[in-house]
DNA sequence: TCAGCCAACTTGACTGACCAAGTTGCTCTC
DNA sequence: GAGAGCAACTTGGTCAGTCAAGTTGGCTGA
């Protein structure tokens, strides 16, 4: 006794509109078949047609003009929302998986920056901790994580154990809140002495640094994840629509 | 006689639900009326509501589940798409807008890293038009435009003229061809000889060195615009929801 | 007291129909 | 030959109705 999922209709419509573009029998720039004879091929009523094209359209394979009809654009180039975001996964990494050792985890004070970004007065206590992250056997970056000292008290960010779960998790937990989305600020400065140190480059070397701020949905933020990485070795990469 | 647009009633219902929610009347986290409670108040067919909802929800602005109902969210944090992007301004930058000297600009061959970026041989024939961007009377940043010669020839890039237009504009314009979506690099750098002067920076400075490379739908790239800043001066900021 | 069932409620999908707005090509008139 | 009008076609918006799938609360029976 099997059970079989069958897709609404509207969705399969997509997937056998989406099939003719990437086959090519629907190249860019052709007109796509009209609503009256996709009803008719498919058999299906108009509402639903004009479903599957809305979310063709939505997601860039077509573009629409009133009147005139529906183009192919094909398999959009940017999948919408799907991209790798450094900030997403500094935010979701799992000590436990990677390569890394602890540096520390501890109450410090704000330094002005953070402070900033976390929207606290500069000095106030927040927990940082700092990580040295290997690839290869090579040092590769520095994570240092700071969330305000009220929120971390009694989290796993205060011990010494790697991280099972990523931060994201200890945060929403102990603020019982749901983070939402990103602010990332992404700058060069040259290196601490520190920072030499750990990561074999030299105090003229230069650091691409990263700050991952991740906010509540009305926009409080609640953590800020920085990385530290050498420009030599790493390069971050996005891509978005033109428009 | 004058002409008054009314939006549809769908887009209506948009904008009052939107009004409710920001005003409070609906706060984050309480149901939305019923669809049946929206078709009586609004005097709507259900469809019209769903439609109405159907976009709210794609937006961000509530979540629904189905046999449940739909709970608001609040104003997205993120309006999708909307961000400003380096790369976007920088294809669009019109140099008789800002204040900017001309550097250079003329055919040179390809270095490696440019001619990866637009899938050509190294030392292949480009068109580079460098120029250097000042703000409030202080060099701010160096921008290099990278753009096959077959191209770039015969272009306005290839002049001494500020452009009037984006380098967008020429690109698909004398290729015929619309660009889609931009891949963006980004990393850092110690600055060259030449940078140290124009930016007065100190050989050791780090720079932010941001790489746009503007491609048509199906992937092939057809420019490069390239900016450095130095680290210490500038920062990028991007947001992006968390999932 | 607890578990199961059912009714009422909710959103998701689908049908058929009609009117509005925009596009294009053909025909007719000047 | 050029311009205007109209018919046929196209997508955009709206209505009314039905069935499917999921949720919740109340009632009944063990």
């Amino acid at each position: 006794m099997s059970f079989k999922y069958t897709p609404p209709k509207y969705a399969q419509l997509i997937a056998e509109l989406e099939r003719r573009i990437e086959s090519g029998e629907y190249p860019p720039g052709s007109p796509l078949p009209s609503e009256h004879q996709l009803m008719a091929e498919f058999g299906m009523a108009r509402p639903t047609v004009v479903k599957a094209l809305g979310v063709l359209r939505d997601q860039g394979w077509i573009v629409t003009h009133q009147g005139k009809g529906r183009f192919v654009r094909g398999r959009p180039a940017i999948a919408s929302g799907q991209q790798t975001r450094m900030g997403r996964e500094l935010l979701d990494r799992k000590e436990a998986q990677v390569e890394s050792s602890l540096l520390s985890a501890g109450p410090v004070p704000a330094p002005n920056r953070i402070a900033a970004y976390l929207n606290i007065e500069p000095k106030s206590p927040v927990v940082l901790r700092k990580i040295l992250v290997t690839r290869d056997d090579e040092a590769s970056e520095i994570s240092s994580t700071w969330v305000p000292a009220d929120v971390a008290e009694g989290t796993p960010l205060t011990g010494t154990d790697d991280l099972k779960q990523g931060v994201r998790r200890y945060v929403e937990a102990a603020a019982g809140i749901q983070l939402d989305h990103i602010v990332e600020h992404v700058t060069a400065r040259n290196p601490t002495r520190e920072e030499c140190k750990l990561l074999g480059v030299k105090p003229s070397a230069a650091l691409l640094a990263v700050y991952a701020v991740a906010r509540e949905a009305t926009g409080k933020p609640w953590v800020v994840v920085e990385t530290v990485l050498p420009g030599d070795r790493h390069e971050l990469e996005d891509a978005y629509p033109i428009k």
